[in-house]
DNA sequence: CGTACGGCCTCCAGTAGGTGGAGAGTCAAC
DNA sequence: GTTGACTCTCCACCTACTGGAGGCCGTACG
């Protein structure tokens, strides 16, 4: 017989943890001496307190744990017990678990990328117009004729659907020659590594080119000023344009705050006929 | 301003619940009437509310919370403040679950597959010499000189080590003609699906051929009746076994209940010169 | 005028699996 | 006999809520 302290040294569970599991009748004491309420455990216990390990490792409640003792005890004496179906039942909430965590680290992960692309974005910028090669890339796109606003639900559309396979920032493009409140014509799209056309999303490769761009910092409705800048540039340049123009939002509005309007970035792109 | 129970249906966060934060200093009401205690929450409440939400739908403590939006509030100013580091501090911890979970997850599924196959093996089973195709198979191996009970040693090695590609029964490869108790000479084998030999285990083919086999059932001191039997059967039908033997541990003690040793199985195997 | 109802309040208890501490009793050795 | 190590019970604390009791306030209905 060994008291609570020698015994808490050979299973290494704490002596908290010993009267513990007695109060809950997990791992009860071979023997309570009624005078001074010392608990004392035989050899045969530390088996027991061996298994109640393992089963707490493997994250099993403690309830279940004490279920499945019972089952044990009583399959000594032939019948295999249903300890399987605990095991079963426990081996769903974990898988559960691990999904929960992992799309959690997923968002966590994207989160993280979008804010750090933007605080890159933020330092390294000029707000004026240059010229760049933009690459042709394989998209995702929604087309939308309504209103502006309503693009919100198109890249929301597409992040459901291809949500694991997005590589890129949203960007909008314009079918339109001017601009329009009420009946525009656009695609809402995102950047993909792979997938294909379905539940009315288009996938296709976007042809790239020699192209023009001018970075917007603020609010959308501001964003007109940065167009009549660029435009204006286009023009004493001598160049001319082909549809649709992009314009990609490098930090907008986050999934989590809204953010401050005035830090807004906005890359206005238009691909010019060489 | 809304009274609770018009703020909670806006959030859909109960109640109970927006008190709670209310005393977690967490989101604090707009106005609380001094005479009755009601709580009274403005519009813009609610932006911080959702944010609240999005946090703990990504398992964000509440601590983190209160954190994370007095930093905002700072951030509105203009600074970008170290929001990131919470973000990257709760990422390492949920893919740090993602591990134990899953790690879990691997242990269940190897044990109900044990628990199975021992299951099946138990109801199918005939306890004579039965001849049988042996495969060859692809084994990590940690060879020992010493005594039979040194084997769990090499098996939790090889278990440690490829665990995620074990795909068989564990057994133990004997090279000694006779049995030996000391200093005997023997190999703890697992199948696995890949790997390459390192730290002292080796990976290799092992051959297949005809084999002759039997089931025993019980404690491993009683081996050497079924050995016995074996034997005979081979001298009685003049085949001539090739060393190494094999003794595959059908069911064991398993890694949390060590079981009722008269249930134990395992597979005698002797390879013959054709 | 009395009361039933809905909304709100505070305070207390409980969840799972322990951990930490206070204050008091017990054991074995010197 | 005393010291120091050991053990006991009881209570509080952790997280993020949830549930319930008992009570206040204002309004509608009989």
């Amino acid at each position: 017989m060994f008291s609570i302290g020698e015994f808490s040294k050979i299973t290494s569970l704490p002596v908290k943890t010993l009267r513990f599991y007695h109060e809950q009748g997990v791992l009860e004491p071979t023997h309570v001496d009624v005078q001074t309420g010392y608990r004392y455990y035989a050899a045969n216990k530390i088996e027991t307190a061996r298994i109640i390990t393992q089963l707490r490792k493997l994250d099993f409640p403690l309830g279940d744990i004490v279920d499945i003792l019972r089952c044990r005890e009583e399959e000594e004496e032939g019948e295999d017990g249903d300890i399987l179906a605990y095991f079963e039942r426990h081996l769903q909430s974990m898988q559960e678990k691990v999904r929960h965590y992992r799309e959690i680290d997923r968002t966590l992960q994207q989160i993280i990328a979008e804010q750090r692309e933007a605080q890159v974005a933020m330092k390294t910028t000029s707000y004026e117009v240059e010229e760049k090669a933009i690459d042709s890339m394989l998209i995702a796109a929604v087309r939308i004729k309504g209103r502006y606003s309503d693009c919100g639900q198109g890249f929301s559309r597409i992040g459901r659907q291809f949500g694991r396979y997005l590589c890129g920032k949203p960007f909008l493009l314009h079918h339109d020659a001017e601009y329009k409140e009420e009946d525009a014509d656009f695609e809402a799209c995102m950047p993909i590594r792979q997938g294909t056309s379905k539940n009315g999303i288009e996938v296709r490769e976007l042809a790239g080119g020699r192209g023009m761009a001018l970075l917007h910092q603020g609010p959308y409705d501001e964003l007109g000023r940065s167009y009549e800048k660029l435009l204006a540039h286009l023009k004493e340049q001598a160049f001319e344009f082909v549809m649709p123009t992009r314009e990609v939002y490098l930090k907008g509005p986050g999934m989590i705050f809204k953010g401050n309007p005035r830090k807004y970035l906005t890359e206005i792109q238009m691909l010019v006929k060489e």
